[in-house]
DNA sequence: TAAATATTTAAATACTTATTTAATCATTAA
DNA sequence: TTAATGATTAAATAAGTATTTAAATATTTA
């Protein structure tokens, strides 16, 4: 109901986990719970945490609720870091500009191969 | 001593207000105690937890301890995000960049008048 | 050396969070 | 309608966290 944090939504370790198995596909709360060793019950309440943080929908398909990521508030996130550390900016940008140069060479291997 | 989590350390707003609090400058514990309501010994283990983290360094300086930003972290944060928006990182490098035009702008300005 | 200042640490307490079990609700298939 | 499947909710408990007070440590100054 209410808007949670998002900072407290991720400082649990089983729910960036959980950010991170949706990021293959979308997700039905019983197949999540096959990646852990706790209770569906326990996922269930997890999930809603990560829903109030804004970092997940749901949509509902008959029987099945299919989770699946929500982006909006990373940019929230980003943007507190950047108040903190301002200056840094470049260094940001490089960072993201480095990453992007090897995804297209690893591209450009996979097609000379 | 042993590494914290980032993640934990950041999920207290208390924690990230002192984050942002210390951007201004490096200050002693007494000195960012004054911001807050409560003891100087929540703030000397809120320090602790953020050391811990490595979100912050200490400097002793006789009987002084300065503590400053220490931005080694943030990367580590900002590469969880992209793990999880993977695809989404040329908006982030677009919210980058964004950021520094309109640095620059207001640079333009104070320059011009 | 003693007093003053700056800070941390320890023990206690109150509060919050994660997880479980059991009960409940919603949808589909028989 | 009944049984089966998918999921949430509530109550209980255990574990973790934030804060306080009081005591302890380190450095400087008188």
């Amino acid at each position: 109901m209410s808007m949670g944090s998002p900072w407290k939504a991720l400082a649990d370790d089983n729910r960036r986990q959980i950010l991170l198995i949706l990021k293959k596909k979308d997700m039905i709360p019983t197949e999540i719970a096959k990646h852990f060793n706790f209770t569906l019950a326990a996922v269930s309440t997890h999930l809603r945490i990560l829903r109030d943080a804004d970092l997940l929908t749901e949509k509902k398909l008959g029987k099945n609720r299919f989770y699946s990521l929500n982006n909006k508030r990373t940019l929230d996130m980003i943007e507190f870091f950047e108040d903190v550390y301002d200056f840094k900016l470049n260094s940001l940008k490089e960072y993201v500009e480095n990453k992007e140069r090897k995804k297209m060479r690893l591209k450009n291997e996979i097609n000379v191969t």
